[in-house]
DNA sequence: GTGAAAGCGCTAACAT
DNA sequence: ATGTTAGCGCTTTCAC
């Protein structure tokens, strides 16, 4: 067995090897340098750095050229059920796109956040694609104040500092009221986000107004706050639901998991669903479908939502003429109807 | 606003704005050396960088170093609801420990698992904690080859070429079949993960030798091997079950995935789970809970899983003398006895 | 078309 | 206790 084990091969192993200079080697071996060797060495090049197993050092490059190929996804937590293939897409395209992708996780803590996104850019990522962020973040100003490029996902803060690829929360709001309207429901509760989440505020707003345009009056129409996107956020909020508003036929909550809280509570103190409530999800978690009470829900975009903004972040990462404004794009969610949702009782 | 966005605050910018030498500085603003410097320039140093906003580059620390504070791990597919809960668990450990995880998925395709493999070498992880091996895996002999601290987890190579933390498949395997057992169960097949992969060959041995232990006659505990560990391998491997063995009261799947295709073509043929053939998974993915049918499982011990390879793959980067020849971890998974199981009809 | 030399930002000798 | 120097591996002027 061979005893350099830990021994890299580098350019000049290979240059000495040929009896060349580094930087010939450095220019064979570089597709945008190419052009500037002759064909032979180039094929040279090759073959003897494929040969020695010669594989270029990625710090030393990053280090001389600044761009590291990377790009970094802040995600609250790999746990909630919605970020794989939201992850799982972003990853794809990047990595077909010669990109790595480096994945940081803020647990909704701002300031993990915030010192995460600072490792991110400290560690000279290319772009940051930020699917964690608050209303006011200063995670977001970090990456503005540095020029990193940005693209929020999902979740974005007030002012439209950076791109963004959204879904349409009202879009989504509307077509389960619709949905539970038709089905004869006229006392709609909402179990609403945190106020400090956009979508939480957006889904909030959408559902006051969208009662207001179905002549559904405010106190028919009950918004209820979590203090999480959690299912034990979700099952706390229903126990104030129900103490003040035992009347309500059917709950909006703001996402799957309040609503899996939600039905949890409420079996607890003996609610059928549907028949005694209907309730409705936001997001299409995997395996709903398996679920005893599969919910009726409004499914994201996914692939667009992955695709749109690795498409945005590598615009301003090259510098596009079409990344000199913040640019917003609002994805439609889809209504998906299954079991939890039916006409009201009597 | 400042028109130096993109420039970097470098030790010599510290340096030379507190009038002192870099080496000061980096020597300041290093655990390992600050012993080496002043008491008072400590915490000039400190105050001053952090004014200035400086943060080290560790592309450059690594390139020095050699050592980059970052561990790989290898996952088939972070679609996979098994692996979410492994991921957080080595990440959160690692990040405590000062180290950083990087994702490489190999969508359970051997080529692609060694470029990945390569690259995270490529990129200088000071050590690989692996959960996609095969039996056969050139990925392995790479990291061996290099040099690379490497733990297999859950999934492994035939031989013990490297530390591994494993569950216990026998152990999980009996408590299921005993279960089955003791409801009255006398036809109970297996459908097996491929052969390829060591918990698919571990698990359909562990059935075959545990159906002797139980006095059950080969031909009355059959195995059906799947092509793949998902719903759809275990669909088909159903289909063919129950044409070659419809006497079969019990299936053991060889993961939650597989009973699931199992289960969805069972009552495509009109079977009611569990009273006309009982189910049982393993792995005790996520929401299981919430199923319409709730899987009876086997749960895995990821803290353990992760808290081990964690500490097994910090004590090779170490050099500690207790990592001079692989060790192998077998922990044990617990019965999660739900609703898919009961006595056989009749 | 190719080579020599400098430098990205850091740290570890080797001075002093 | 601190400064000076060199070099990690690469790319990129600038020469020829």
């Amino acid at each position: 067995m061979d005893n350099d084990k830990n021994k890299r091969i580098t350019v000049k192993d290979v240059a000495a090897a040929l009896g060349i200079s580094p930087s010939t080697v450095s220019r064979a071996l570089s597709p945008e340098k190419q052009h500037l060797v002759s064909d032979r060495v180039i094929e040279l090049v090759e073959k003897k750095s494929e040969e020695m197993g010669y594989t270029a050092n990625p710090m030393a490059t990053a280090l001389k050229r600044g761009a590291t190929k990377t790009i970094g996804m802040m995600i609250p937590d790999i746990l909630n059920p919605i970020f794989p293939p939201l992850v799982h897409e972003i990853q794809q395209l990047t990595n077909k796109l010669g990109y790595t992708l480096t994945l940081a996780y803020t647990e909704n803590n701002q300031e993990l956040a915030l010192e995460e996104v600072k490792r991110l850019i400290a560690r000279n990522v290319d772009g940051i694609i930020l699917a964690s962020a608050f209303r006011k973040d200063p995670t977001v100003d970090y990456c503005l104040d540095h020029g990193k490029p940005l693209v929020q996902v999902n979740r974005v803060i007030d002012n439209l500092a950076s791109d963004q690829v959204l879904v349409d929360d009202r879009e989504g709001i509307y077509q389960l009221f619709e949905h539970l309207y038709k089905l004869g429901h006229r006392h709609i509760a909402h179990i609403a986000g945190p106020n400090e989440i956009s979508s939480g505020l957006s889904r909030r707003h959408a559902f006051i107004s969208i009662a207001d345009m179905f002549d559904v009056s405010p106190d028919h129409a009950p918004v209820i706050s979590a203090r999480a996107f959690s299912e034990l956020a979700g099952k706390d909020a229903t126990k104030i639901l129900l103490k003040e508003h035992p009347e309500v036929t059917a709950v909006i909550a703001a996402n799957d998991l309040l609503a899996l809280g939600c039905i949890e509570e409420l079996e607890a103190v003996g609610k059928i669903i549907p028949n005694d409530i209907s309730v409705t999800g936001f997001n299409d978690m995997p395996y709903l479908d398996w679920f005893r009470i599969p919910l009726t829900t409004v499914s994201l975009p996914q692939t667009q939502l992955g695709d749109q903004s690795v498409r945005m972040l590598l615009s301003q990462i090259r510098k596009d003429s079409d990344s000199a404004f913040p640019r917003k794009v609002l994805l439609q969610p889809r209504l998906v109807v299954r079991k939890s949702t039916t006409t009201p009782r009597k």
